[in-house]
RNA sequence: GGAGAGGUGACCGAGUGGUCGAAGGUGACGGUCUCGAAAACCGUUGUACGGGUUUCCGUACCCAGGGUUCGAAUCCCUGCCUCUCCGCCA
């Protein structure tokens, strides 16, 4: 959500805005409606004034003894004006938040500007990419030829789209949320380990509603949701809160699943683990003092980009444009690891600054320099996604016999396990 | 799932129809005292929105949403949440 006084004073930075992240909403009607509310709510204090000195006047007639009819009959006579006014003030004020509410956040200045990807820029790269005398499969290939995971099974279990992981490459997964877990708690984010369902305020609060509805697993009887990401039960967790100012900045690291209907996305990525309806996900969070949420931006980014560097995987890190940027993001960084068998860099995290967009939904606060209650901002990023970390690994880490080297960082997570070759059956 | 109790300001807690935005306490802040600190004492201390804009005025807010009433934190209804007991269950 946008401040609504910068809305109404900046319609020139709104219609910008709608355009550079390619909203879709009727900023006519959000200014007509924004002006009628005032203009209802004005006149209705009006009457709701009158009203309660009468009233007080009535109860001290009442005390001494005096004759109120007189009075009471006044107030009276303007229920049916007053409800009325009620009524389209209410009408009119929900029409507004429901449309505010599909407005995106703003891109900071140092964004570039552009439709889609096509405009995101190149910050920086780092690692060398393998070079295969053979090649290269892609972790698929390779995982089921291991026998540590398994696509076509998993169809039985909840069809396209799943996948499920054996012996080996299960292990793999839990050693890799392990590390980067541990990882992020070297560094000062304090683990968490949430609810994996959510309520429906709270993905409004994270701004995934009302725009992502059809993107996510919904439970009807319940209202609830599977998360997206732990990114909304991060945001939740201290939602409604006035957050102790010496506690700023705070840090949360959470594992969980993350749970993604992927509706639009037929086609793209149909093999392998890029794109599944289920992954795990190491995710980073944080809650920040306005003036320090960008660069508390740069350090969370450095944080995702360490795992990917302990993990010795060549990745670059890409800042995205206005148009391909979230709904709440003010500034975001994607990071992609190389992928060998496709030739490509993959999006393994992203970091945004959501400054205060989720904080004024969700109503978290702190007290300023100048004791005032303000908004604090927050970010997040995955540190990192952990099924495509799996696969980065397999695809970098293959040999000529198919077998795949356990990066050094991990094995002590795998009991001393420094190769993973084929299971003899 | 069944029965009961309850949700009040940063926190604890009083308040069962009018003068209650709300006692008291804690915390925080300012001051007196002190070399300094503690203690003690005095004072200050809600949020949002709108209007005027130098300290001002108004409206709303005592979980949320409805209702009764001239008037509701206080009465009624619904929902959500918490606690206790029973049942069920990993």
């Amino acid at each position: 959500m946008l401040d609504r006084k910068f809305i109404r004073e900046n319609r020139d930075k709104i219609e910008a805005l709608v355009e550079a992240k390619n909203a879709k909403l009727d900023v006519d009607q959000l200014y007509r409606l924004d002006g009628e509310v005032l203009r209802l709510k004005q006149e209705l204090e009006g009457m709701r004034k009158k009203r309660n000195e009468l009233s007080t006047e009535i109860g001290k007639q009442k005390k001494t003894g005096g004759d109120a009819s007189q009075l009471m009959a006044e107030v009276k006579a303007q229920d049916d004006k007053e409800k009325e006014l009620n009524e389209q003030h209410r009408k009119s004020e929900d029409e507004y938040l429901e449309l505010a509410s599909w407005l995106p956040n703003i891109p900071d200045d140092s964004v570039p500007v552009g439709k889609d990807e096509s405009a995101n820029k190149l910050i920086r790269e780092w690692g060398k990419q393998p070079e295969f005398a053979f090649k290269p499969l892609p972790h698929y290939e390779l995982g089921e030829a291991l026998g540590i995971i398994d696509f076509q099974r998993a169809t039985k279990i909840a069809g396209a789209r799943f996948n499920v992981m054996c012996g080996k490459g299960a292990a793999l997964e839990r050693a890799l949320i392990s590390f980067m877990l541990d990882r992020a708690g070297e560094k000062g984010y304090l683990e968490i380990y949430p609810p994996f369902m959510a309520a429906r305020e709270s993905l409004f609060n994270c701004a995934q509603l009302p725009k992502l509805e059809d993107d996510m697993y919904r439970l009807p009887e319940d209202d609830m949701f599977l998360i997206p990401t732990a990114e909304v039960p991060l945001l939740s967790f201290r939602a409604g809160e006035e957050i102790k100012t010496a506690e700023l900045p705070l840090l949360y690291t959470a594992y969980t699943p993350s749970f993604r209907r992927e509706a639009g996305s037929y086609g793209k990525d149909t093999r392998g683990l890029i794109r599944q309806h289920q992954f795990d996900k190491v995710e980073l969070f944080a809650l920040t003092k306005p003036a320090e949420s960008f660069e508390q931006l740069e350090k969370l980014t450095a944080d995702a980009e360490s795992i990917l560097q302990a993990l010795a995987l060549p990745y670059q890190t890409v800042i995205l444009s206005t148009g391909d940027m979230s709904f709440a993001s003010t500034k975001t960084y994607d990071l992609e690891v190389w992928m060998p068998a496709q030739g490509k860099y993959r999006e393994i995290s992203s970091c945004s600054n959501c400054t205060d967009f989720q904080a004024r939904r969700a109503g978290i606060r702190f007290r300023d320099e100048n004791k005032k209650l303000s908004l604090v901002h927050t970010l997040n990023g995955s540190g990192l996604a952990v099924g495509r970390t799996w696969a980065a690994i397999i695809e970098n880490y293959q040999q000529q016999d198919g077998s795949v080297v356990v990066p050094e960082v991990l094995r002590s997570y795998l009991g001393g396990l420094e190769t993973i070759i084929a299971v003899k059956d």
